[in-house]
DNA sequence: TTGTTTAAAACGAACGTTTGATTAAAATAG
DNA sequence: CTATTTTAATCAAACGTTCGTTTTAAACAA
């Protein structure tokens, strides 16, 4: 018996859709798809999740519970600012570089044309306002200009989910046939670097140099002219 | 005559599209509500377009298009660097807000599952590397440094567009109808500051200050260690 | 016995695409 | 200026396929 099939069958539709959503998107799959690729038949996703939806939502659930206990693990407000942008970036990195499909599929813009999709994730989403704004006070940052909240919210996450997105689609890409050569040569000069530990030491390095600076700077930052403008709110 | 009904067929069915696959993504839009929201018969799409997916590589062909010239139109070498970036982020800014529906079709994550589109997207991605070199040696970074660069490319553009999908976001939840008090009530609260030209030129300025001094932070950082470790290519 | 798993089939609905007829406008011919 | 032909635009209808979901009956496992 192959090693993936001795997982139970519920994990293995799971992982499958995990796989084929960040791949195709969610809409693009269908669950036959799902069910073949899990090597189980198609009841078993009625008689494990029921709809194809409530996959979406143990992805969901799953990868913003990961991601909440990385960027929660960064240090209290005795460790210095510096320091504690370098774990959050760290952690960052490292949730994202082990958890790429499954943050594809969660994090990626919300689907609005699923109101039960959209509930589930601005619950989880309500959370990180609260628990980031305590960061940008230590560092510094006036939490009541909406302008810089507006330009420092979600950037390290974007920034690294883009990073990582790019590297899967890649990655993927090569191994589908029917690529043009020019196709084939754009993505071997995309891919020269080795993606591995010594690569993403100095990549998580490097952004919290560029994050902490960069806020600083905003921090330091005072308009020219202020006159008749209002940033802040109240 | 409504006024939407002036424009011609085609235009219509263009437009409903990119609001459609913007709103829900490609595969979750059929061609039957396009052609409702369009008011134009099904077999019009074909008459136009031919298949589905020829809507969208019109849609990323004027996309990349605009893009091209919002980056390339920043000056030139003799510019100072700061200037320059506060160009780039002052076009960027321009372009997402009045292509916001436009980039997000256009620009999201490549579609792997799309052979066709994969290369279309490829060919025009290829060309921002080369524009882009040039900036960034003109701003001292070291091209050669692979991870350098994985840190700073497309930064910009992730950002800003983010920015935009989530006001896109929204905005469109907040019209739809069965949200929870509790969404309303967080939706409420990302939604306090005014979008309008002043915030955009204080968004511009700061997120230019940002890119600016983190930067030149990462231009001027040195490994501590640098033992065995090679960062650059060849 | 109880909990899993399979196969097969079916449901209405929606999918992308195409056909053939119809209409109105434009171009051409006598 | 008519009469005719050509062209473009639009329509309803249908093509075969796939969609998500559910049911039913039969195995298989603990």
């Amino acid at each position: 018996m192959a090693e993936q099939e001795k997982k139970d069958a519920k994990q293995r539709i799971y992982d499958a859709a995990i796989s084929l959503f960040a791949r195709k998107g969610y809409a693009a799959v269908g669950v036959r798809e799902i069910a073949k690729t899990a090597n189980v038949n198609i009841s078993m996703i009625c008689y494990y999740f029921g709809k194809k939806v409530d996959i979406l939502k143990a992805i969901i659930n799953e990868c913003y519970d990961k991601y909440y206990h990385t960027i929660l693990n960064i240090g209290d407000e005795s460790t210095p600012p510096q320091e504690r942008v370098r774990l959050i970036v760290r952690n960052l990195v490292e949730f994202f570089r082990a958890n790429t499909e499954l943050a594809m599929v969660a994090l990626n813009t919300l689907p609005i044309d699923i109101p039960e999709i959209v509930e589930l994730k601005i619950k989880w989403m309500s959370r990180k306002s609260k628990a980031t704004i305590e960061l940008y006070t230590q560092l510094g940052l006036d939490t009541n200009d909406v302008v810089k909240i507006n330009v420092i919210r979600a950037v390290l996450t974007t920034i690294i989910l883009e990073h990582f997105q790019f590297r899967y689609a890649w990655k993927h890409i090569m191994q589908t046939p029917n690529k043009s050569k020019y196709t084939r040569e754009f993505i071997k000069q995309e891919t020269i670097p080795e993606y591995n530990d010594a690569f993403y030491e100095k990549y998580s390095e490097i952004l919290a140099e560029l994050y902490f600076h960069g806020l600083n700077s905003i921090v330091a930052h005072n308009p020219a002219s202020e006159e008749g403008n209002n940033t802040t709110r109240q």
